[in-house]
DNA sequence: TGAATAGTGTCTATAAGACAATATCCC
DNA sequence: GGGATATTGTCTTATAGACACTATTCA
């Protein structure tokens, strides 16, 4: 078959050659326990029945895909607000067996009190710890277990999908914006401090890392402190 | 118009509903004389007539976005082999005035004496310069001014892809088999600094510079050094 | 010889890691 | 009081910036 023009020398028409279907995949990632988790939805039909997918859908013709993702986000977990981010946009010729279907992918990140409840195990949903890969920013594909801990198949690329969603949050990791939406509106340097070590993979120095903190002038202590531990309470920051 | 369903609750048809036209753009980085230059051809038909676009072409149905991309690349540029990376897709409803149109970007990156001489000026084709914005990673529009030093208007969202490029490149500026796309196959450490600082659009100390890049690893001496310089040659290096 | 840049060595400032000492909570 | 963690302070080490000095080329 003819490869289709080049977009500046032909005005059109644009719908003489057949056309790739457009999806929007969504990583919803939350934190519990020192673990990522990520929101995946057990297939009932073929193709790929019983294995686990992201929440996705078709990009609609009067929609942007940001739009589309958060319609996504709002049918599937109930989120109305969060961060999303777009990743990437996976377009190999044979991704999906139903046919050719490119698909943009987004990462949104939620707190784990406000996804909590917002997942229907009628509709197969399940929160899916993801085994981190150590340090490097790798890349690859990343694999899921159930609570049980029983290893995950998922539905297509999207263990690559995966992957891409926990390279990219380790990138913003510093980037207080970003991180704190995976904590509750106050938290303490100690909470913060395991975020970072549940997204990096990697354990990091307590000094050093207060430091760094209170030094780059992202967070603002409140004057408040934790309540109900059974050592010296810690104070809370917040996103300042 | 209703949105059209999820990918996990229905397994067909896939073409039930519209969907939107899928291209791809190419950002053509090159560095000459200290500055960064893109690839760029002004448009001789509406929308947009007089306007500088991009290259860029639509996906085929049978052809991946990366070779799409490649495709594109060969046909403007006459470029077969360089550094290709994915930046952002782009799709707001009415970014193309000829229809839904959703762009998947991409980022090349070409040594000047590989695409000397392949840009044809009678096709419209200019090698522009870039406006790089100073230091912080910004990632707004960014212009693009004419050899003569005219400002250019871009087509469309053109000038926020660029933007996107620049960013990105930013980014990856400490990645050695990276940079060394944009210089001969051995180089200088002086011509390093002076890419590093193009692309990051800010001096670099020049001590801690070179400390730094030997450190890295990434880097082997050749043995041997410039020659017709009118002061004492440097070593060449090349990618390790 | 002079101009210009390469390359080396040294000093200082800043940031990170290690560790000790004290403070504050619950039991 | 004992156990656990928070918070502060100090010391050491690694890295970056500043600057002086020597080396090498061409005009």
């Amino acid at each position: 078959m003819n490869p289709p023009p080049d977009t500046t020398s032909a005005s059109l028409p644009l719908d003489a050659w057949p056309r790739p279907s457009l999806t929007v995949d969504v990583v919803v990632l939350t934190a519990i326990d020192g673990s990522l988790h990520v929101a995946l939805y057990q297939r009932e039909i073929e193709p790929g029945a019983g294995t686990f997918a992201l929440p996705g859908g078709f990009v609609g013709i009067d929609e942007s895909l940001d739009e589309a993702a958060r319609r996504v986000l709002e049918a599937k977990a109930g989120i109305r607000r969060c961060y999303l981010e777009q990743l990437h946009t996976f377009g190999a010729v044979r991704r999906d067996p139903r046919g050719r279907v490119v698909t943009v992918t987004y990462s949104a990140l939620v707190p784990h009190h406000e996804l909590f409840g917002q997942l229907d195990p009628h509709k197969g949903a399940v929160l899916a710890r993801v085994v981190v890969p150590l340090k490097g920013t790798s890349g690859g594909a990343v694999r899921a277990v159930s609570p049980a801990g029983i290893p995950l198949l998922l539905f297509l690329d999207h263990a690559h999908i995966l992957g891409y969603a926990v390279a990219r949050l380790r990138v913003r990791v510093d980037e207080a914006r970003v991180v704190c939406q995976l904590l509750r509106r106050t938290f303490t340097l100690r909470e913060l401090q395991a975020l970072h070590e549940t997204i990096r993979g990697e354990s990091l120095n307590k000094d050093s890392f207060r430091r760094r903190m209170l030094a780059s002038g992202q967070f603002r202590a409140t004057g408040s402190y934790e309540m109900a531990v059974a050592f010296r309470p810690a104070e809370l920051y917040m996103l300042r």
